[in-house]
DNA sequence: CTTGACCTTCCTATGCTGGGAAGCCCCATC
DNA sequence: GATGGGGCTTCCCAGCATAGGAAGGTCAAG
């Protein structure tokens, strides 16, 4: 017990798989000592910065955004107000993608509405795929 | 003029990027004719097909899903309760997944309101993810 | 010493799309 | 006829985050 876990520890310590931890590390989000043998060896704190990175990641924050957070979790003279701006900024984001989710639901359970849904084969569902020409040119 | 549009007059018609148009080939969603010169060649009825998945596409089916939604198009004896059952699932899987981002997106909001989002460093956000050790075992 | 659990790296896949390079084809214009 | 340019071809790489597996090293217990 020189004081170090091996990874499955910090794995089973953190909630972050063992094979993510290595690819934290292979993108440069987290560092990691090696003993002598070529094991990684974490300490208590990397099993804390694990758990901030999974919590994150629980809340939806893209990678990218989490390399910003610890950044700020690191810096004790960090203004609130960037963790705030970027919290706000995601969840703008995440409530984007649900409502484009919903109105995209939204719409295709109104087709199926009118769709008999027995052994006709008529379906406005089809047909709607199907579609007019439209002329339409440009797609998003 | 012997009736055939190439690859980029049928993504213009369709509203499908030529890249795609290649790649929905090669997983074998679609087919395409070869002209002598190797040139891929497209009819009306092609261009019919694109949009459909296109269509679909705009309705976030997953390309598997479209896969199956052209066997029931091209068959004209599909039982229009066949569509509609993939139609509602795939509603419900929409719905879900909008429904989860809406509560992650929720639960930060929360966190953020209680962050000043001022010069200070103090911030409720940061300390959330932080998180307590939990003894959180398993992960989804 | 063997066994087995753990660790290492490296490659592959997922799902969908875009970007780009190298090279061929064809048509119009000079 | 030669040249230019735009379209076509294939093939590779990128992202996002995660998981699976192969081949091999290491260590502790039996």
């Amino acid at each position: 017990m020189n004081g170090g876990m091996n990874i499955g520890e910090a794995s089973a310590g953190s909630g972050v798989s063992a094979k993510m931890i290595r690819h934290y590390e292979a993108i440069g989000l987290i560092e990691a000592t090696r003993r002598p043998n070529g094991y990684r060896s974490y300490g208590p704190q990397d099993v804390a910065v694990l758990r901030f990175i999974r919590h994150a990641r629980d809340l939806a924050f893209p990678l990218e955004d989490i390399r910003r957070l610890l950044a700020l979790w690191r810096d004790r003279s960090r203004a609130s107000s960037d963790v705030k701006q970027m919290a706000l900024a995601h969840v703008a984001a995440l409530e984007s993608k649900a409502a484009s989710l919903q109105a995209v639901a939204e719409s295709l359970r109104h087709l199926a509405q009118h769709c008999q849904g027995d052994d006709r084969p008529d379906c406005p569902i089809l047909a709607e795929l199907e579609g007019r020409p439209e002329l339409e040119g440009k797609r998003a």
